[in-house]
RNA sequence: GGGCCUGUAGCUCAGUCGGUAGAGCAGGCGGCUCUUAACCGCAAGGUCCAGGGUUCGAAUCCCUGCAGGCCCGCCA
């Protein structure tokens, strides 16, 4: 049977005939069931050829392959704990037993048997069934067996048969589901209160990007996703909160590539009366307990060497002396506006007229530095004009007191002594706005933090003084897990219409029951 | 935005010099009472991404489009 479609109606007809033999083939339940690594564990170091005499076990799970030898026949069966086979007879099933069990399984199918666990002679722990119910028959083949899939497209658009097909891919996002819960554990144990702010907001400030925007209906208004969770939690630290957190989604209309999404995961928190150097301390402690919660993930070796990369103390460096260390420019941070657009466009970084001497630095930066740390390492103290929440430096002038931790050439979090002065708060937003018409304007748009006049009144009302701290999760999991793309640690990504329906049967090649509207 | 690459069976992939389509897995039929990428035999299965062009003849060469991947630039 040939085509995607055949192969659809060959497993609905098999359905159909166990359906046919007074059996369900989606029952509601399958009461009793225990995980195939238990019943792994229970016979595990038993001679080949030995049982359990006596001992019945129910489980479930999805139908790998289906190995059969006229009269015996070998099923192995995956859940989350892992891997089984089930042993099949004539012996214990019965000849019409037998013969309708193996007539209606295909891989992929979700079944559930119950029998006694056993060591194969082959040594192979295994549980020989003496009942096979079909649990839900699969109407779709799993991709190729030992390939799985493959194509890059194809996983991101039906994650599912990724995650089906690829237990390693399972495995790395229940990964991702221990670094959370660690991250969870660790801050609340530092004291912190996990809170939710709006997604939707009419100013999305707090970040550079550019927003989504939908529409409010009930206030008639347009309103824009989040871009970060900054200003609603400072609202929290006026309001009397003194350590809060929020881990949640914030939304960047902008390109997806190997380390950006534009729907992604940030992890920001605020802790009154401390500063940049006290949330250096927490960073180090928490991505310590997240590189050894990520151990049972990881091979051995690439566990053990995360380990040690996430003991602190990490290295610091300062942001000036090493700028001007790699570009080979001293006194780089005194040179005019325009001499270090001149020098940003020479190294191929994207500049326009109206771009602020800070921000051109920080091209230059992002060229010679940024990319060159594979140790965890802080990079301190920013320049002024880049970082319009933080608050001045106490001893440097022009720089704020900031930092930005780095592994393996990516950014991993950003954290300041927040700024808490209204009117210089008020001023450093005024200075980010650009010329409201000219050349560059547009541009300069996109790289400007929009101005949150409410903001600037919840500080009237005074915020202590605070360190804060951003973290992108998915970066985070990427580097605890060693995943090279971020497509690896979100589940499910955004990907373009398709233009003929989705991949595996779209309209025209399509059965009737079939895909959606 | 720039460059390189890819699109062939449900899945993973071949396809030479331009001569009209191949394998493995999955599926069908038959065989086999300890396999584990089981094995053996038989038969079947194609919108070669789409459209246009060149040609006696195009999966193959050219153009356009669509979808995707990787690298670079840039935002976390």
């Amino acid at each position: 049977m040939p085509t995607g479609n055949a192969l659809t109606e060959e497993r609905r007809h098999k359905r159909e005939k166990w359906r046919e033999g007074g059996d369900e083939p989606y029952p509601h339940g399958f009461p009793g069931r225990v995980s195939l690594a238990s019943v792994r564990a229970e016979v595990a170091g038993r001679e080949p050829g030995s049982e359990l005499a006596g001992t019945l076990r129910r489980v479930a799970g999805r139908v790998l392959t289906i190995r059969q030898h006229g009269k015996t026949a070998f099923v192995p069966l995956r859940d989350q704990s892992g891997e089984l086979q089930l042993f099949l007879r004539v012996d214990d099933l019965g000849e019409a037993g037998y013969q309708r069990t193996l007539d209606t399984l295909d891989p992929g199918d979700l079944v559930g048997a119950e029998g006694v666990p056993v060591v194969t002679r082959r040594g192979e722990p295994s549980l020989r069934a003496c009942s096979v119910k079909l649990l839900a028959k699969a109407l779709r083949p799993p991709p190729e067996k030992w390939h799985g899939l493959v194509d890059t497209e194809a996983r991101l658009r039906q994650r599912y048969v990724d995650l089906l097909s690829s237990p390693e891919v399972l495995r790395s996002f229940e990964g991702r589901s221990a670094l959370l819960a660690e991250m969870r554990r660790l801050l609340s144990a530092e004291g912190f209160l996990e809170v939710e702010t709006p997604v939707l907001g009419r100013v999305a400030s707090g970040g550079l990007a550019h927003p989504f925007v939908t529409h409010y209906r009930f206030l008639e208004e347009d309103f824009r996703l989040r871009v970060a969770l900054e200003l609603p939690l400072k609202r929290l630290l006026v309001g009397g909160f003194e350590k809060v957190f929020e881990i949640g989604k914030v939304f960047r209309n902008e390109d997806l590539d190997a380390d950006h999404s534009p729907e992604f995961t940030m992890m920001e928190l605020y802790w009154a009366y401390a500063d940049y150097g006290d949330v250096r301390g927490l960073v180090e402690r928490l991505t310590q307990a997240l590189a050894r919660a990520a151990a049972p993930y990881l091979p051995k070796e690439e566990a053990e060497q995360r380990v040690r990369d996430f003991t602190p103390p990490y290295a610091t460096v300062d942001y000036v002396e090493r700028l001007e260390k790699e570009s080979g420019i001293s006194g780089i941070v005194e040179l005019p506006r325009e001499r270090l657009l001149e020098l940003a466009r020479g190294v191929g970084a994207k500049v326009y007229a109206s771009m602020s001497h800070g921000a051109a630095l920080d091209k230059l930066f992002g060229h010679y530095v940024e990319s060159r740390f594979e140790r965890p390492t802080f990079v301190l103290d920013y320049p002024l004009e880049t970082t319009p929440l933080a608050k001045r430096h106490r001893s440097k002038p022009g720089r704020v007191e900031r930092f930005e931790l780095f592994y393996r050439g990516i950014e991993l979090g950003n954290a300041y002594t927040e700024l808490n002065d209204p009117d210089d708060q008020e001023a450093r937003f005024r200075e980010q706005l650009p010329p409201p018409s000219g050349p560059g304007g547009a541009d300069a748009q996109e790289e400007t933090y929009a101005y949150d006049e409410d903001f600037v009144e919840a500080l009237r009302y005074g915020m202590p003084p605070a360190g804060g701290l951003g973290m992108g999760v998915d970066r985070l999991v990427m580097a605890m897990l060693g995943l090279s793309s971020i497509k690896d640690a979100i589940l499910f990504l955004p990907t373009r219409a398709r233009p003929t329906g989705p991949s595996i049967e779209g309209p025209g090649r399509g059965d009737a029951g079939g895909a959606g509207p």
